[in-house]
DNA sequence: ATAATTAATGACTCATTAGTCAGTAACGAG
DNA sequence: CTCGTTACTGACTAATGAGTCATTAATTAT
C-alpha cells in the first residue's frame, strides 16, 4: 500500500533547477526584493534545500548571472568568427538578427540585475565584462579588421569604437526595461544605425 | 543657563531637506537597500520626522525622482527652443555638451533607480515619460524641422528617429552605471554619433 | 528484507527595518 | 514671563525574510 513518494532524490538536477527558477523570479522582482522561499516554491523544492546548494542569497545570485549568461555569448561568437557570408551580409543578417533579439531576451534581465545590484559585488561585474563586453567587442573589432583585409570596408573602419554599432541595442533594451508599453520601433532604430554606418565605412 | 536648543523647528526646509538626503542614500545604496533612519541621520532629524512628512518610503522616493529631474529637463528645452546658432552649431555645441554631462549627472542615478523599482511603481513611469522622454524627443524633432525649413538639412531628416542623437549617450550611460572603471571614451562615442549623424542629413 | 546513507523537509531563530505614537521641547501669542 | 500649539523625538511594535538544524524518508548496499 504505498502511496506516491513525497518526492524524488536528483542531487544532479537540482542546483540547475533552483538557479533556473531563480533567475525568473530575480527577473520578476529583482534581487532584493525576491525572497528564497520563492525561488524554492517556482523550483518546487523546500527553502532548506536551496541552502544545501548554494551558501547564501548572493551565492545563489552569482550562480545565476554566470549560468544564463555563458551560454549566450559563445554563440554568437562562435558565429561571427565562422561566417562565410560577406561582411555586410553578415552585418544586416545574422548579427543585425541577433541585436534585435537581445532586447527581449534574458540578457537583458541580467542587464537590470547588473545595473541595480551590480556595485555590491564588483568580481561578477568583472565576470561579465571579462567574458560578454570585452568578447563580444574584440569579436567587432576582429570583424571590421577582417573586412578591411579582404577590401570590402574603407581602413578608416579600424578607428570606429564598436560600441556604435551596439548603441541603439543598448537604448531599445533600457527603453524595454523601463517602458515596457511605451511604443518604439527599435527594431528600424537599429536598422537604421547599420545603414548609417556601413555608408561610411564600405569601401 | 540655557544650553543649545537641541533642535530647531524648520517647517519649510525640512521637506527638501529630507528628499535631497534621500536622493543622495538612494543614489549610494539603491531603493530597498536603504533604511529611513539612514536618510533621515543623513538629514539630521528623527526617523519619525521624516515620516510626518513623507508617508510612506514609495512617497519618498517619488518625491525625490520628481525633484531631481524637473529642474534639468526645463533648462535643456529652453535651451533648444531659443537658440540662434545654426542647426549644426548648435547640435555640435550646446547640445553635445549637455549629452556629454549626462552620463555622470543626477539624471544617471534617477534612471538607476528607475531601472531597478520603476515596475513597482507605474505612475512614476509615466511621470517620468511624460515629463522627460517625451518632451526630450518632441525638441529633437522640433529642431530637426527647423533645420528643413532653414534649408539646413535635407528634407530626409525629418525621417530620423530621435533616439539615433541619444544612442550612445545611454550607452554611455549605462556602461559608466555598471563598469565604473573600466575605460570608454565616451565623448568621442558621442562626437562620432554626431558626425555620422550630421553627414547624412545636412543639405 | 534490513540497515546505512544522505537528499530533502519545514518549523524554528534571530536580525532587520517599515511604520507608529506618546511624550518633549521650540517658539510665537498674549 | 506664562501658556498653547505643534514640530520634532526616539523607543516601541509588528512583520518580514535570511539562514539553521533536528527530523524524515527516498535510495543504495548488504
Amino acid at each position: 500500500m504505498a502511496g506516491q513518494p513525497k518526492y524524488q532524490r536528483r542531487k544532479e538536477d537540482r542546483p540547475r533547477e533552483i538557479a533556473d527558477a531563480a533567475f525568473d523570479a530575480f527577473a520578476e522582482n529583482g534581487y532584493a526584493a525576491t525572497r528564497i522561499d520563492d525561488v524554492a516554491k517556482r523550483a518546487g523544492v523546500s527553502k532548506g534545500l536551496t541552502y544545501l546548494y548554494y551558501k547564501t542569497k548572493e551565492d545563489l545570485f552569482k550562480a545565476v548571472v554566470k549560468n544564463v549568461v555563458v551560454r549566450r555569448v559563445d554563440a554568437l561568437v562562435a558565429d561571427v568568427e565562422s561566417t562565410e557570408l560577406s561582411s555586410e551580409a553578415f552585418i544586416r543578417g545574422p548579427m543585425l538578427d541577433f541585436m534585435k533579439r537581445v532586447p527581449g531576451s534574458p540578457i537583458a534581465i541580467v542587464i537590470r540585475l547588473l545595473i541595480s545590484e551590480g556595485r555590491r559585488h564588483p568580481d561578477l561585474i568583472d565576470y561579465y565584462y571579462d567574458n560578454v563586453v570585452a568578447r563580444g567587442l574584440a569579436a567587432i573589432s576582429r570583424f571590421l579588421d577582417r573586412g578591411v583585409e579582404r577590401g570590402e570596408f574603407k581602413p578608416e573602419a579600424r578607428e570606429l569604437q564598436p560600441q556604435l554599432f551596439l548603441a541603439p541595442m543598448m537604448l531599445s533594451m533600457i527603453w524595454r526595461l523601463i517602458f515596457t508599453d511605451k511604443p518604439l520601433d527599435t527594431d528600424r532604430l537599429m536598422e537604421n544605425q547599420i545603414d548609417l554606418l556601413l555608408t561610411q565605412i564600405k569601401a
